[in-house]
DNA sequence: CCTGAAAAAGTACGATCGTGCAAAAAACGG
DNA sequence: CCGTTTTTTGCACGATCGTACTTTTTCAGG
Protein backbone atom coordinates (compact mmCIF):
# COMPACT_ATOMS: atom_id res chain seq x y z
CA UNK A 1 0.00 0.00 0.00
CA UNK A 2 2.77 2.59 -1.06
CA UNK A 3 3.77 2.62 -4.43
CA UNK A 4 0.04 3.15 -5.73
CA UNK A 5 -0.31 6.53 -3.55
CA UNK A 6 3.23 7.65 -4.57
CA UNK A 7 2.25 7.55 -8.08
CA UNK A 8 -1.38 8.61 -7.15
CA UNK A 9 -0.25 11.81 -5.72
CA UNK A 10 2.66 12.32 -8.50
CA UNK A 11 -0.30 12.11 -11.11
CA UNK A 12 -2.26 14.70 -8.87
CA UNK A 13 0.26 17.04 -9.26
CA UNK A 14 0.95 16.92 -12.61
CA UNK A 15 -2.56 17.21 -13.47
CA UNK A 16 -2.81 20.41 -11.22
CA UNK A 17 -0.08 22.03 -13.34
CA UNK A 18 -1.80 20.80 -16.52
CA UNK A 19 -5.01 22.38 -15.32
CA UNK A 20 -3.56 25.72 -14.60
CA UNK A 21 -2.66 25.51 -18.45
CA UNK A 22 -5.47 24.30 -19.75
CA UNK A 23 -8.02 24.52 -17.24
CA UNK A 24 -10.14 22.02 -15.83
CA UNK A 25 -11.24 20.41 -18.79
CA UNK A 26 -8.12 20.39 -20.66
CA UNK A 27 -7.38 17.58 -18.15
CA UNK A 28 -6.99 14.52 -20.51
CA UNK A 29 -6.16 11.07 -19.78
CA UNK A 30 -4.58 10.71 -22.68
CA UNK A 31 -2.24 14.22 -22.09
CA UNK A 32 -1.82 13.32 -18.50
CA UNK A 33 -0.51 9.59 -19.57
CA UNK A 34 2.06 11.36 -22.02
CA UNK A 35 3.33 13.69 -19.22
CA UNK A 36 3.45 10.61 -16.88
CA UNK A 37 5.38 8.50 -19.43
CA UNK A 38 2.62 6.31 -18.62
CA UNK A 39 0.01 4.44 -20.31
CA UNK A 40 -3.55 5.62 -20.42
CA UNK A 41 -5.34 3.18 -18.13
CA UNK A 42 -2.24 2.88 -15.91
CA UNK A 43 -3.44 6.32 -14.67
CA UNK A 44 -7.06 6.11 -15.02
CA UNK A 45 -6.68 2.80 -12.76
CA UNK A 46 -6.20 5.32 -9.86
CA UNK A 47 -9.28 7.29 -10.38
CA UNK A 48 -12.91 5.60 -11.08
CA UNK A 49 -13.22 8.17 -13.82
CA UNK A 50 -11.97 11.27 -15.28
CA UNK A 51 -14.07 13.11 -12.69
CA UNK A 52 -12.97 11.68 -9.98
CA UNK A 53 -9.58 12.74 -11.19
CA UNK A 54 -10.87 16.55 -11.55
CA UNK A 55 -12.03 15.95 -8.18
CA UNK A 56 -9.12 15.50 -6.58
CA UNK A 57 -7.60 18.48 -8.59
CA UNK A 58 -9.69 20.42 -7.06
CA UNK A 59 -8.77 19.19 -3.54
CA UNK A 60 -4.81 19.26 -4.41
CA UNK A 61 -5.05 22.74 -5.30
CA UNK A 62 -7.71 23.44 -2.27
CA UNK A 63 -4.16 22.45 0.09
CA UNK A 64 -2.41 24.56 -1.95
CA UNK A 65 -4.52 27.46 -1.69
CA UNK A 66 -4.80 26.81 2.32
CA UNK A 67 -1.44 26.51 2.93
CA UNK A 68 -0.39 30.11 0.90
CA UNK A 69 -3.15 31.78 1.70
CA UNK A 70 -5.08 31.14 4.76
CA UNK A 71 -2.82 29.71 6.86
CA UNK A 72 0.04 31.84 7.24
CA UNK A 73 -2.57 34.75 8.29
CA UNK A 74 -3.93 32.76 10.86
CA UNK A 75 -0.93 33.23 12.62
CA UNK A 76 -1.89 36.98 12.59
CA UNK A 77 -3.39 38.62 15.23
CA UNK A 78 -7.23 38.41 14.22
CA UNK A 79 -8.92 41.63 13.32
CA UNK A 80 -8.02 44.03 10.88
CA UNK A 81 -4.49 42.43 10.64
CA UNK A 82 -5.54 39.48 9.68
CA UNK A 83 -8.10 40.40 6.97
CA UNK A 84 -5.03 42.77 5.72
CA UNK A 85 -2.52 39.25 5.55
CA UNK A 86 -5.30 37.27 3.87
CA UNK A 87 -5.71 40.07 1.15
CA UNK A 88 -2.09 40.72 0.48
CA UNK A 89 -1.26 36.74 0.22
CA UNK A 90 -4.58 36.12 -1.77
CA UNK A 91 -3.34 38.94 -4.26
CA UNK A 92 0.21 37.26 -4.02
CA UNK A 93 -0.92 34.02 -4.80
CA UNK A 94 -3.30 35.14 -7.64
CA UNK A 95 -0.77 37.55 -9.23
CA UNK A 96 2.21 35.37 -8.90
CA UNK A 97 1.30 32.01 -9.80
CA UNK A 98 3.64 30.67 -12.32
CA UNK A 99 1.33 31.23 -15.10
CA UNK A 100 -1.05 29.20 -14.38
CA UNK A 101 -4.15 30.61 -12.85
CA UNK A 102 -6.32 29.96 -10.29
CA UNK A 103 -8.48 26.84 -10.96
CA UNK A 104 -11.21 28.25 -8.64
CA UNK A 105 -11.85 31.24 -10.84
CA UNK A 106 -10.94 29.54 -14.28
CA UNK A 107 -13.18 26.37 -13.06
CA UNK A 108 -15.89 28.93 -12.62
CA UNK A 109 -16.47 29.85 -16.11
CA UNK A 110 -16.12 25.99 -17.00
CA UNK A 111 -18.39 24.28 -14.73
CA UNK A 112 -20.88 26.94 -13.86
CA UNK A 113 -23.89 25.40 -16.43
CA UNK A 114 -22.12 22.08 -16.49
CA UNK A 115 -23.89 20.38 -13.16
CA UNK A 116 -22.37 17.30 -11.79
CA UNK A 117 -20.44 16.53 -8.77
CA UNK A 118 -17.37 18.19 -9.93
CA UNK A 119 -19.87 21.68 -9.94
CA UNK A 120 -20.57 20.83 -6.63
CA UNK A 121 -17.17 20.43 -5.51
CA UNK A 122 -16.13 23.77 -6.67
CA UNK A 123 -18.83 25.40 -5.11
CA UNK A 124 -18.16 24.13 -1.75
CA UNK A 125 -14.84 25.24 -1.84
CA UNK A 126 -15.75 28.39 -3.41
CA UNK A 127 -18.00 29.02 -0.19
CA UNK A 128 -15.63 27.62 1.92
CA UNK A 129 -13.41 30.53 1.19
CA UNK A 130 -15.89 33.23 1.29
CA UNK A 131 -17.13 31.77 4.48
CA UNK A 132 -13.35 32.11 6.07
CA UNK A 133 -12.93 35.07 4.52
CA UNK A 134 -16.20 36.48 5.95
CA UNK A 135 -15.01 35.37 9.08
CA UNK A 136 -11.76 37.44 9.46
CA UNK A 137 -13.99 40.45 8.41
CA UNK A 138 -16.61 39.73 11.12
CA UNK A 139 -14.14 39.93 13.40
CA UNK A 140 -12.50 42.81 12.48
CA UNK A 141 -16.12 44.26 12.92
CA UNK A 142 -16.25 43.10 16.21
CA UNK A 143 -13.07 44.59 17.31
CA UNK A 144 -14.52 48.13 16.02
CA UNK A 145 -11.43 48.05 13.19
CA UNK A 146 -14.23 47.90 10.32
CA UNK A 147 -17.33 50.23 10.03
CA UNK A 148 -20.64 48.22 11.13
CA UNK A 149 -22.86 50.31 9.01
CA UNK A 150 -21.96 48.15 5.72
CA UNK A 151 -22.86 44.49 4.57
CA UNK A 152 -19.67 42.59 5.37
CA UNK A 153 -20.52 40.62 2.45
CA UNK A 154 -20.16 44.18 0.38
CA UNK A 155 -16.17 44.22 1.88
CA UNK A 156 -16.10 40.60 0.32
CA UNK A 157 -17.20 41.04 -3.30
CA UNK A 158 -15.36 44.16 -3.50
CA UNK A 159 -12.38 42.21 -2.81
CA UNK A 160 -13.23 39.19 -4.67
CA UNK A 161 -13.70 41.84 -7.55
CA UNK A 162 -9.55 42.92 -6.93
CA UNK A 163 -8.66 39.90 -7.15
CA UNK A 164 -11.18 38.45 -10.19
CA UNK A 165 -9.85 41.82 -12.25
CA UNK A 166 -6.20 40.68 -10.99
CA UNK A 167 -6.62 37.01 -12.54
CA UNK A 168 -8.50 38.86 -15.91
CA UNK A 169 -6.02 41.47 -16.62
CA UNK A 170 -2.95 39.18 -15.76
CA UNK A 171 -3.62 36.82 -17.72
CA UNK A 172 -6.01 37.80 -20.44
CA UNK A 173 -4.52 41.24 -20.99
CA UNK A 174 -1.23 40.54 -19.77
CA UNK A 175 -1.19 43.92 -18.15
CA UNK A 176 1.93 44.13 -16.34
CA UNK A 177 0.70 47.13 -13.56
CA UNK A 178 -2.46 44.71 -12.48
CA UNK A 179 -0.42 43.53 -9.70
CA UNK A 180 0.08 46.97 -8.29
CA UNK A 181 -2.93 48.10 -9.11
CA UNK A 182 -4.70 45.25 -7.21
CA UNK A 183 -2.62 46.16 -3.90
CA UNK A 184 -3.53 49.91 -4.85
CA UNK A 185 -7.26 49.25 -4.86
CA UNK A 186 -7.42 46.72 -2.60
CA UNK A 187 -6.13 49.00 0.14
CA UNK A 188 -8.18 52.22 -0.56
CA UNK A 189 -10.91 49.38 -0.25
CA UNK A 190 -9.98 48.24 3.60
CA UNK A 191 -8.72 52.18 3.84
CA UNK A 192 -12.64 52.90 2.79
CA UNK A 193 -14.62 50.23 5.08
CA UNK A 194 -11.91 51.28 8.34
CA UNK A 195 -14.06 52.69 10.80
CA UNK A 196 -13.49 55.98 11.17
CA UNK A 197 -10.76 56.93 14.30
CA UNK A 198 -12.04 58.62 17.32
CA UNK A 199 -9.84 61.49 16.18
CA UNK A 200 -10.56 61.71 12.30
CA UNK A 201 -8.25 63.70 10.43
CA UNK A 202 -9.47 64.86 7.63
CA UNK A 203 -8.52 64.51 3.79
CA UNK A 204 -4.70 63.14 4.84
CA UNK A 205 -3.48 64.28 1.96
CA UNK A 206 -1.60 67.27 1.46
CA UNK B 1 -25.71 36.28 -52.56
CA UNK B 2 -28.86 36.20 -49.99
CA UNK B 3 -29.68 32.52 -49.10
CA UNK B 4 -26.12 32.10 -48.23
CA UNK B 5 -25.91 35.15 -45.83
CA UNK B 6 -28.97 34.55 -44.61
CA UNK B 7 -28.46 30.76 -42.95
CA UNK B 8 -25.09 31.89 -42.20
CA UNK B 9 -26.52 34.55 -39.51
CA UNK B 10 -28.83 32.00 -38.25
CA UNK B 11 -25.78 29.95 -37.68
CA UNK B 12 -23.91 32.77 -35.76
CA UNK B 13 -26.95 33.86 -33.28
CA UNK B 14 -27.55 29.66 -32.45
CA UNK B 15 -23.56 29.78 -32.09
CA UNK B 16 -23.72 32.64 -29.94
CA UNK B 17 -26.61 30.62 -27.71
CA UNK B 18 -25.00 27.68 -27.39
CA UNK B 19 -21.59 29.47 -26.25
CA UNK B 20 -23.55 31.75 -23.72
CA UNK B 21 -24.14 28.04 -22.51
CA UNK B 22 -20.90 25.81 -23.26
CA UNK B 23 -18.32 28.79 -23.53
CA UNK B 24 -16.49 29.18 -26.68
CA UNK B 25 -15.15 25.94 -27.06
CA UNK B 26 -18.19 24.79 -26.62
CA UNK B 27 -19.01 25.69 -30.26
CA UNK B 28 -19.03 22.06 -31.82
CA UNK B 29 -20.12 21.65 -35.34
CA UNK B 30 -22.27 18.86 -34.81
CA UNK B 31 -23.82 20.32 -31.67
CA UNK B 32 -24.63 23.75 -33.99
CA UNK B 33 -25.43 20.97 -37.54
CA UNK B 34 -28.04 19.27 -35.03
CA UNK B 35 -29.51 22.37 -33.70
CA UNK B 36 -30.27 24.29 -37.07
CA UNK B 37 -31.00 20.54 -38.32
CA UNK B 38 -28.86 20.46 -40.86
CA UNK B 39 -25.38 18.90 -41.97
CA UNK B 40 -21.95 19.34 -40.28
CA UNK B 41 -20.55 20.02 -43.51
CA UNK B 42 -23.43 22.60 -44.30
CA UNK B 43 -22.44 24.50 -41.17
CA UNK B 44 -19.20 24.18 -41.94
CA UNK B 45 -18.96 25.69 -45.49
CA UNK B 46 -20.00 28.73 -44.22
CA UNK B 47 -17.04 29.25 -42.57
CA UNK B 48 -13.46 28.31 -43.29
CA UNK B 49 -12.87 26.71 -40.20
CA UNK B 50 -13.84 26.55 -36.24
CA UNK B 51 -11.86 29.32 -35.65
CA UNK B 52 -13.67 31.86 -38.00
CA UNK B 53 -16.86 30.47 -36.31
CA UNK B 54 -15.93 31.24 -32.78
CA UNK B 55 -14.35 34.58 -34.65
CA UNK B 56 -18.02 35.77 -35.56
CA UNK B 57 -19.73 34.32 -32.50
CA UNK B 58 -17.50 36.79 -30.64
CA UNK B 59 -18.06 39.52 -33.21
CA UNK B 60 -22.12 38.92 -32.58
CA UNK B 61 -21.72 39.27 -29.08
CA UNK B 62 -19.57 42.41 -29.50
CA UNK B 63 -22.44 43.90 -31.71
CA UNK B 64 -24.88 42.87 -28.97
CA UNK B 65 -23.28 44.35 -26.28
CA UNK B 66 -22.60 47.23 -27.80
CA UNK B 67 -25.98 47.58 -28.73
CA UNK B 68 -27.54 46.70 -25.02
CA UNK B 69 -24.88 48.66 -22.95
CA UNK B 70 -22.92 51.27 -24.91
CA UNK B 71 -25.16 52.74 -27.32
CA UNK B 72 -28.12 53.52 -24.67
CA UNK B 73 -25.26 55.64 -22.78
CA UNK B 74 -24.32 57.45 -25.63
CA UNK B 75 -27.28 59.79 -25.41
CA UNK B 76 -27.18 60.61 -21.89
CA UNK B 77 -25.14 64.12 -21.55
CA UNK B 78 -21.41 63.21 -21.30
CA UNK B 79 -19.76 63.07 -17.93
CA UNK B 80 -21.17 61.30 -14.65
CA UNK B 81 -24.57 60.64 -15.50
CA UNK B 82 -22.93 58.68 -19.11
CA UNK B 83 -20.43 56.86 -16.60
CA UNK B 84 -23.65 55.76 -14.45
CA UNK B 85 -25.73 54.71 -17.04
CA UNK B 86 -22.55 52.42 -18.88
CA UNK B 87 -22.50 50.86 -15.29
CA UNK B 88 -25.70 50.43 -14.93
CA UNK B 89 -26.48 48.66 -18.22
CA UNK B 90 -23.31 46.71 -17.68
CA UNK B 91 -24.96 45.56 -14.82
CA UNK B 92 -27.96 44.60 -15.89
CA UNK B 93 -26.36 43.24 -19.35
CA UNK B 94 -24.68 40.94 -17.16
CA UNK B 95 -27.01 39.95 -14.43
CA UNK B 96 -29.69 39.32 -16.37
CA UNK B 97 -28.52 37.83 -19.96
CA UNK B 98 -30.67 34.96 -20.07
CA UNK B 99 -28.90 32.34 -18.04
CA UNK B 100 -26.03 32.78 -20.72
CA UNK B 101 -23.37 34.40 -18.91
CA UNK B 102 -20.56 37.18 -20.92
CA UNK B 103 -19.16 35.78 -23.47
CA UNK B 104 -15.60 38.01 -23.06
CA UNK B 105 -15.54 36.87 -19.23
CA UNK B 106 -15.98 33.40 -19.77
CA UNK B 107 -13.83 33.31 -23.15
CA UNK B 108 -11.21 35.35 -21.23
CA UNK B 109 -10.53 32.03 -18.88
CA UNK B 110 -11.00 29.56 -21.66
CA UNK B 111 -8.58 31.77 -24.13
CA UNK B 112 -5.96 33.22 -21.48
CA UNK B 113 -3.30 30.15 -22.33
CA UNK B 114 -4.43 29.53 -25.58
CA UNK B 115 -2.57 31.47 -28.52
CA UNK B 116 -4.03 31.88 -31.91
CA UNK B 117 -6.35 34.46 -33.54
CA UNK B 118 -9.44 33.73 -31.69
CA UNK B 119 -7.44 35.18 -28.51
CA UNK B 120 -6.53 38.08 -29.89
CA UNK B 121 -9.92 38.95 -31.47
CA UNK B 122 -11.19 38.75 -27.90
CA UNK B 123 -8.12 40.39 -27.29
CA UNK B 124 -8.65 43.64 -28.75
CA UNK B 125 -12.25 43.79 -28.17
CA UNK B 126 -11.94 43.60 -24.10
CA UNK B 127 -9.25 46.49 -24.64
CA UNK B 128 -11.58 47.92 -26.80
CA UNK B 129 -14.70 48.10 -24.37
CA UNK B 130 -11.97 49.40 -21.43
CA UNK B 131 -11.16 52.23 -23.75
CA UNK B 132 -14.13 53.43 -24.52
CA UNK B 133 -15.50 53.03 -20.94
CA UNK B 134 -12.07 54.80 -19.47
CA UNK B 135 -13.17 57.64 -22.45
CA UNK B 136 -16.38 57.84 -20.39
CA UNK B 137 -14.76 58.10 -17.17
CA UNK B 138 -11.94 60.81 -18.06
CA UNK B 139 -15.05 63.19 -19.53
CA UNK B 140 -16.63 62.74 -15.88
CA UNK B 141 -12.99 64.06 -14.49
CA UNK B 142 -12.45 66.43 -16.44
CA UNK B 143 -15.90 67.90 -16.22
CA UNK B 144 -15.01 68.26 -12.55
CA UNK B 145 -17.40 65.44 -11.41
CA UNK B 146 -15.13 62.79 -10.61
CA UNK B 147 -11.86 63.65 -8.49
CA UNK B 148 -8.80 63.78 -10.56
CA UNK B 149 -6.50 62.69 -7.99
CA UNK B 150 -7.08 59.02 -8.16
CA UNK B 151 -5.89 56.78 -11.84
CA UNK B 152 -9.21 56.39 -13.93
CA UNK B 153 -7.53 52.75 -14.63
CA UNK B 154 -8.09 51.96 -10.73
CA UNK B 155 -11.65 53.38 -11.04
CA UNK B 156 -12.28 51.35 -13.85
CA UNK B 157 -10.62 48.27 -12.55
CA UNK B 158 -12.97 48.98 -9.59
CA UNK B 159 -16.03 48.87 -11.64
CA UNK B 160 -14.62 45.59 -14.00
CA UNK B 161 -14.25 43.99 -10.92
CA UNK B 162 -18.07 44.40 -9.44
CA UNK B 163 -18.97 42.97 -13.00
CA UNK B 164 -16.74 40.48 -12.86
CA UNK B 165 -18.05 39.33 -9.31
CA UNK B 166 -21.92 39.47 -10.16
CA UNK B 167 -21.20 37.06 -12.99
CA UNK B 168 -19.26 34.31 -11.07
CA UNK B 169 -21.65 34.22 -8.10
CA UNK B 170 -24.96 34.78 -10.45
CA UNK B 171 -23.23 31.92 -12.40
CA UNK B 172 -21.29 29.49 -10.42
CA UNK B 173 -22.75 30.42 -6.98
CA UNK B 174 -26.51 30.98 -8.20
CA UNK B 175 -26.04 33.91 -5.22
CA UNK B 176 -29.84 35.46 -5.85
CA UNK B 177 -28.61 38.68 -3.89
CA UNK B 178 -25.49 39.09 -6.69
CA UNK B 179 -27.17 41.72 -8.72
CA UNK B 180 -28.57 44.31 -6.08
CA UNK B 181 -25.08 43.96 -4.40
CA UNK B 182 -23.62 44.69 -7.24
CA UNK B 183 -25.59 47.77 -8.12
CA UNK B 184 -24.94 49.07 -4.46
CA UNK B 185 -21.46 48.37 -4.55
CA UNK B 186 -20.90 50.16 -8.04
CA UNK B 187 -23.01 53.13 -6.41
CA UNK B 188 -20.55 53.77 -3.14
CA UNK B 189 -17.60 53.10 -5.49
CA UNK B 190 -19.41 56.05 -7.85
CA UNK B 191 -20.07 57.55 -4.65
CA UNK B 192 -16.57 57.47 -3.41
CA UNK B 193 -15.02 58.56 -6.50
CA UNK B 194 -16.94 61.63 -6.86
CA UNK B 195 -15.16 65.41 -6.43
CA UNK B 196 -16.23 66.47 -3.22
CA UNK B 197 -18.68 68.89 -3.78
CA UNK B 198 -18.69 72.78 -3.27
CA UNK B 199 -20.72 72.31 -0.07
CA UNK B 200 -20.00 68.77 1.23
CA UNK B 201 -22.66 68.08 3.23
CA UNK B 202 -21.26 65.68 5.58
CA UNK B 203 -23.29 61.87 6.02
CA UNK B 204 -25.90 62.52 3.79
CA UNK B 205 -27.72 59.73 5.73
CA UNK B 206 -30.08 60.71 8.68
C1' DC C 1 12.81 -17.27 -3.32
C1' DC C 2 8.05 -17.88 -3.83
C1' DT C 3 3.55 -16.42 -3.97
C1' DG C 4 -0.49 -13.75 -3.69
C1' DA C 5 -1.65 -8.91 -4.23
C1' DA C 6 -1.18 -4.53 -6.27
C1' DA C 7 0.04 -1.66 -10.13
C1' DA C 8 0.64 -0.91 -14.82
C1' DA C 9 0.20 -2.00 -19.59
C1' DG C 10 -2.24 -3.56 -23.61
C1' DT C 11 -6.12 -3.66 -26.48
C1' DA C 12 -10.53 -2.70 -28.12
C1' DC C 13 -14.98 -0.19 -28.27
C1' DG C 14 -18.06 3.45 -29.66
C1' DA C 15 -18.36 8.61 -29.82
C1' DT C 16 -17.18 12.82 -31.32
C1' DC C 17 -14.09 16.00 -33.11
C1' DG C 18 -12.48 19.22 -37.41
C1' DT C 19 -11.78 18.96 -42.12
C1' DG C 20 -11.41 17.59 -47.29
C1' DC C 21 -13.72 16.39 -51.48
C1' DA C 22 -17.09 14.92 -54.83
C1' DA C 23 -21.89 14.76 -55.72
C1' DA C 24 -26.50 16.53 -55.33
C1' DA C 25 -29.94 20.15 -54.53
C1' DA C 26 -31.44 24.63 -54.54
C1' DA C 27 -31.35 29.39 -55.87
C1' DC C 28 -30.74 32.78 -59.21
C1' DG C 29 -30.04 35.76 -63.56
C1' DG C 30 -30.90 35.81 -68.30
C1' DC D 1 -37.14 27.41 -68.69
C1' DC D 2 -32.30 26.72 -68.77
C1' DG D 3 -27.64 27.02 -67.39
C1' DT D 4 -24.64 28.62 -63.90
C1' DT D 5 -23.45 29.71 -59.58
C1' DT D 6 -24.30 29.05 -54.79
C1' DT D 7 -25.67 26.29 -51.08
C1' DT D 8 -26.04 21.95 -48.99
C1' DT D 9 -25.26 17.14 -48.49
C1' DG D 10 -22.83 12.55 -48.06
C1' DC D 11 -19.02 10.15 -47.01
C1' DA D 12 -14.46 9.29 -45.51
C1' DC D 13 -10.20 10.20 -42.98
C1' DG D 14 -7.29 10.32 -38.89
C1' DA D 15 -7.22 11.91 -34.05
C1' DT D 16 -8.55 11.89 -29.57
C1' DC D 17 -11.67 11.09 -26.08
C1' DG D 18 -13.34 8.07 -21.65
C1' DT D 19 -13.87 3.57 -20.29
C1' DA D 20 -14.24 -1.71 -19.95
C1' DC D 21 -11.68 -5.92 -20.04
C1' DT D 22 -7.57 -9.02 -19.98
C1' DT D 23 -2.84 -9.68 -19.43
C1' DT D 24 1.63 -8.69 -17.93
C1' DT D 25 4.80 -6.68 -14.88
C1' DT D 26 6.13 -5.13 -10.39
C1' DC D 27 5.96 -5.16 -5.56
C1' DA D 28 5.84 -6.89 -0.59
C1' DG D 29 5.65 -10.48 3.17
C1' DG D 30 6.56 -14.95 4.85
Amino acid sequence: MKKGELTRNAIVASALELAGLEGLEGITLGKLAERMAMSKSGVFAHFGSREELQIAVLKAHERRFADDVLLPALSRPRGLPRVRAIVERWIEHTGTAGGSGCLWIAGASELDDRPGPVRDVLVGMVRGWQRELMRAIAQAVEAGELRADLPPGDLLAELFGVVLVLHHDRRLLRSPDALERARRVADRLLAAAAAPSRRPRATPSR
